[in-house]
DNA sequence: CTATGATTCAAACGTCTGTTTGAAACGGAC
DNA sequence: GTCCGTTTCAAACAGACGTTTGAATCATAG
């Protein structure tokens, strides 16, 4: 047990102790492998602090996802608004808006963040039909915005086709944030999955050939 | 050893239909959320069934993926030697050389073949590192000469590029098969991941365009 | 028939899970 | 000082989990 508490203002807020802790663990083993014995042992706190703040395990994973999902999705809504669709490389400057927002959520906390990213990737293949549906909730209206938007760039593609290969995007996508760390060890650490200008400057090239490929016959 | 088959006598085998309701149970929830409980129930076994003819759970998870994998893998290597490297579209043979006998598995089972697709995704992004490292045991050989095979395609592109590129690939491959459910409910019915031919028809052109894209700067 | 090995079965094992409880400790207001 | 709402705590709850056991059942060979 190595939990350190600040020698001034100690640790202020039992609840957002049981937050990060709660985020780190599902990252690590997943949603339903993580006990709540074990999420508050991490955090310091007593096993029932969990149904005092959240009510129950489902209310910690809700405050989990929506307290990094709200001022993500707000950060894309942004920079998608700022993207010229008319432009020669529309297809990814969208992509980049949708992308970067999550890849550099690193900044703000030194290690918490990269955590939520891959817990991200993760949950978007979830057995789990409750995790699925409360993440879609939460990121529908900004999953339609940007469809909306690469259907008009890439217009004279079918609409069966675009979902297509807005399905594959989403699969790179949620697979390289939720299994960096097998890239990393498999490349033996030729590729930096962790450094998100990397992540990018090559993701972004890929998709966007993809999503430009020519009609199929 | 192997028992004398009786085929006239209900249920040939408890332990063929063990590996089907675990193979279905899997698919639909998971591996940790499917107890023992429930697919001895599935199977219409005795709890104690799956310790008698597979030592343990994790036993069985085994069983559940070498049954399917090795004939899978067999097939792809089949496929792989017989492509034309030289050819036009090269990338495109290799990749529907790797893709379609999983997707296609569905004609000798009615159903339990195409939960198989779906485990198969979901296990490549499960938490549990016992799980993944199975699998990768299982189908290592396989990636190996795959990704050597569209190395030398591909062959002025750089090793890191390559891998990036793979990763992708794996991971719109491995999203599709597992959530092909959730595009078929989410296109209202336009897209139909369930036909082997339509999904190979979208998707090798797509990874074939990102893998071909120019190089990143 | 009996004998033998393979298979099934109901019941229990100990451990872990999410949740609940009621009392203890806190901190600011009066 | 007392009071009161907020927060923490140890302990226990009922249920589900993987696993084990020892006897019952089955099919076949001698």
């Amino acid at each position: 047990m190595t939990e350190t508490l600040s020698p001034t203002t100690e640790q202020v807020d039992t609840r957002e102790a049981l937050l990060d802790a709660a985020e780190s663990l599902f990252s690590e083993l997943g949603i339903q492998a993580s006990s709540l014995r074990a999420i508050t042992q991490r955090a310091g706190a007593n096993l029932a602090a969990v149904h005092y703040h959240f009510g129950s395990k489902e209310g910690l994973v809700r405050a989990v996802f929506s307290r990094r999902l709200k001022p993500l999705n707000e950060q894309r809504l942004r920079l998608l608004e700022a993207c010229d669709l008319t432009a020669d490389d529309a297809v990814e400057q969208v992509l980049n808006a949708f992308l970067s927002p999550l890849l550099r959520m690193s900044r703000e906390t030194p290690e918490g963040v990269r955590d939520f990213a891959r817990l991200m990737g993760r949950a978007y293949m979830e057995p789990s039909e409750e995790v699925r549906e409360m993440l879609l909730e939460e990121i529908g209206e900004v999953v339609r915005r940007f469809t909306e938007a690469l259907g008009r760039i890439l217009s004279p593609l079918p609409g069966q086709e675009l979902l297509w290969r807005l399905h594959f995007v989403a699969g790179a996508m949620g697979h390289t944030v939720a299994c960096s760390h097998a890239l990393e060890k498999h490349s033996h650490g030729l590729c930096q999955p962790s450094n998100p200008d990397e992540a990018l400057r090559f993701m972004i090239p890929f998709l966007a050939a993809g999503l430009r490929a020519g009609t199929t016959p």
